[in-house]
DNA sequence: CAGAATCCGTCATGATACTG
DNA sequence: CAGTATCATGACGGATTCTG
């Protein structure tokens, strides 16, 4: 590397690294970006909450299915976001909780999401800006 | 919806809706979650930059195809994170920069790539836990 | 109840070759 | 220089059916 980088500047650099250390930052980025960690663990903020409720809770906003709420949970368990706590009893019960950060997450994800709605309007601008450009790139205006 | 959402809470829902105003939010997440647009905003931070010119900086971290960092600097333009001027001149010359929007959101990034420092041994304590877990479901141990 | 198994469609990533 | 075109792959999202 010619210039010069510091931590800070090395980390932004990892979601496109595969070393070793850039696992956690890379993990942490995807589960922002994806569609449903951030709902997720919003959901379970309240206390410990079970698959089916939080599938419940989750489906007044939009349908997700039991595929896919598990393999969201098992992601933020395995990152170590949330933890999942099985009881011995028939029919199952199994508890979900946020971690400490699990719940430091969530809290990015706030205000984050805080931020654009200040955002919004030029957001909206930009994208019907880039549109009308797109447009007149592939079919320009009759002449005259 | 059964239960109180204020306005954050309603917005954190937004990665799963498709509603109008979703659409921000939903942006502003999948950028920071995709492999390239933090990194492409942090090389974009020092001012103006070309593209080879940013292909090979983004490059030294980790080999970037021009289609990849192409549709990467699109989405950064069409949201206003970015702005794309053109000369026109032979050869070609376009520069690319941070709109202020484009400064915040890599400031965000900036917070949680140094918060993963703090979380990365405990991530790294979780996967190995989990890891261990699923191994114990494919492969019991023989039992005596 | 809390999932696992199966199958499918779409999108992001990526290598390679070509061009105004 | 700053891209576009083409083709391939794999992860993610989703519907449906089955089970300890």
């Amino acid at each position: 590397m010619t210039y010069s980088m510091h931590e800070t500047s090395r980390l932004l650099a990892e979601p496109a690294m595969e070393s070793d250390g850039a696992v956690a930052t890379r993990a942490v980025l995807s589960r922002l970006g994806d569609r449903w960690s951030v709902l997720t663990l919003h959901m379970t903020d309240d206390g410990p909450i079970r698959f089916t409720e939080l599938k419940r809770r989750i489906g007044q906003i939009h349908p997700i299915s039991a595929r896919v709420l598990t393999r969201t949970l098992k992601q933020l368990e395995r990152d170590g976001l949330v933890t999942r706590k099985v009881y011995p009893v028939v029919p199952p019960k199994v508890e979900y909780r946020l971690t400490r950060h699990g719940e430091r997450l969530l809290r990015f994800s706030r205000e984050i999401v805080d931020w654009t709605r200040e955002f919004r309007a030029d957001f909206e601008v930009a994208r019907d800006a880039f549109e009308a450009r797109s447009f007149r790139q592939i079919r320009p205006p009759a002449p005259r």
